[in-house]
DNA sequence: AACAGTATTGCAAACGTTTTCATAAAATCA
DNA sequence: TGATTTTATGAAAACGTTTGCAATACTGTT
């Protein structure tokens, strides 16, 4: 019963076929208490019979909300924000918002760009991943009276709203972890930390513990990795061959801590027995592996419904804009990628 | 120098601050040709100044284009969809596009009501997942004017353009493997084939091969799984526990053989020797998992990059939307999970 | 100096909605 | 029955752009 050719069909030519005007055709779809049952079942079918679709454009220009929300994360290659993506869909989709995805790949100038970009389609809303952003990203948001929240990144002193765990806290868990189980002699795999806050706090806590407990590290320990298992694989790899001394690894997050378990069995190392392995985030699959991998959580389910329903809430009160800071706890979960250091 | 209070800054404001009409500010950002230098560099300056950010509501509004594509996949849980979401995403950004984001959960008819929010918001193009939609969905493709395609599945009697993969030579590839290799006692693991012609394809496909081998499998070797590596772990883990037999196992997918190998080893069995494992799809990660993942390709970065590229050029032609229809081959993986089955 | 041609700009209409206001019809009440 | 309230509807203005057309200001030519 629908037009094939619907060339242009808009409001009046749904209010022509029903016989009515534009503004109750409008009304049917926004406001159906106010028209008569008997138009409201008359408009109903014209608008099926001609395939109307409303424009959300057009009322969007007359000061209604556009009903989206712009998540800006840094990759969506494997897991790493698979489940923030998700839950903040999830929990804003339910709330009748349709979400605008960017994604920048670590590199804070793209991000400015595609920001605009979210900005220009007046999303109602905007999510960006943790606490380092450029000058330029700052004074766009500052300028611009749209909600914002980071995610995943927890600081008490931030300039923006976030809602997402304490880093330093992570790392510190992690290298904690590793020291109570007796190892000394310990290699991190980290990716780069310019720019990306949530590396930096976790390796510099990392650092900092392990400084604590009176151990050195050598330079040569401390080993570099994008966010690739194949590419951690292939450094951890070359570091367990080159130094057989170590005991124990401390991976950025968990996908690089993937990659390092894969280049240990592949070694012949025994988990946990010669070499233990910890890993930050517990993404989806992590508690799955085999052997399952100790790691830090970060509840990003938790962080992705929650920076939603914040950005849904500012909309709907058109707050003044209070700046909120909410610490979501990491938790370290111990589980078979890890065990006592056997002196070396 | 950018403005704190910028209640509203609209073209008009511009215009106002540079001294100029409100068409030639229009005209600034969209054929900087057409206007003198001095009055450009005076404009630019009042933009920079007022920090304004064109509104593409209103400039849609005047039968532009939106610059937005719509890309619909079932979930963005694990790194299923993620190569597909990434390279797409990165392809049409490229070309300026933003990338409006939807998903479904396995759910046709969810499916149809964010298809739905995703053309009252015009997108430009539309990408969907597979072949299998509800009618109500195909018709409403059909009623609207706007590119379409198909990712991921390909059919040569598709009623929309499709770009992906035979399922059913997946299925037949990952199948042969096993048999090539002697096995004759096999368990599948496949996630529910309703309202997913992926899964049913890959799925009828193993069992031709399998009955063509002149194998009968019992119905207690047939189990389900959704794409859920836990869920996987836990029904793989009651199959090989009750049923010895079992030489080799054909999933779903790559996250269903990440957990089907997890139990697996779980349970003490050392792949390949005692049991065979292959998965489909080729997902980020799979080839460095310990062991790696034998596998069946499905180039998903690939499909993703032409179905954006596709999508595009529909764009520019605007074309009389001819259906096309392309194959990406798919490509067994032999890697560490499969070997020579051992007589039982 | 008059002319034609070109480059630059502004005016105003148009896009598809929503919403205020006014009006007409129907229902209620005395 | 007439007055009053309530309900249902339409006309038109408004939103922030783009663009066709007209107007003006230059340029160069004779």
């Amino acid at each position: 019963m629908m037009k094939k050719q619907s060339y242009k069909v808009d409001i009046l030519s749904v209010a022509k076929v029903a016989g009515v005007s534009a503004a109750t055709v409008s009304r049917v779809m926004n406001h159906p208490e106010l028209v008569n049952p008997t138009t409201l079942k008359k408009v109903e079918r014209a608008i099926r019979k001609t395939g109307y679709v409303r424009n959300r454009a057009a009322q969007m220009i007359h000061g209604r909300r556009s009903a989206t929300l712009g998540l800006v994360v840094p990759t969506v290659n494997y897991s790493i924000f698979a489940e923030l993506v998700q839950s903040f869909n999830d929990t804003v989709a339910d709330l009748g918002f349709t979400l605008v995805l960017a994604t920048h790949g670590y590199d804070l100038t793209a991000e400015y760009k595609v920001l605009r970009k979210l900005l220009e389609h007046r999303v109602d809303g905007i999510a960006l991943v943790g606490l380092d952003h450029s000058d330029d990203t700052y004074r766009l948001l500052a300028s611009q009276d749209v909600p914002v929240v980071a995610a995943w990144s927890y600081s008490r002193s931030s300039r923006i709203s976030c809602i997402g765990s304490d880093n330093r806290e992570a790392g510190r868990l992690a290298a904690d972890h590793l020291l109570a189980l007796g190892h000394r002699r310990i290699g991190l795999v980290f990716p780069p930390t310019h720019e990306n806050d949530r590396a930096r706090g976790r390796l510099e806590a990392v650092e900092l513990a392990l400084h604590g407990a009176g151990i050195e590290i050598p330079d040569a320990w401390r080993v570099r990795s994008p966010y690739s298992v194949a590419h951690a694989k292939s450094v951890c790899h070359d570091l367990l061959r080159a130094h057989e001394g170590i005991t124990g690894l401390i991976c950025g997050n968990d996908i690089i801590a993937q990659g390092a378990l894969s280049s240990a069995m592949q070694l012949g190392l025994r988990i946990p027995q010669d070499l233990s392995i910890v890993g930050i985030g517990d993404f989806a699959g992590s508690a799955d592996m085999y052997p399952a991998l100790s790691t830090v959580q970060i509840p990003a389910q938790q962080i992705g419904m929650q920076a939603g329903e914040y950005l849904v809430a500012c909309i709907a009160h058109s707050d003044p804009q209070e700046i909120v800071r909410q610490k979501i706890k990491v938790d370290l979960k111990p589980r078979a990628t890890t065990g006592p250091a056997v002196s070396g």
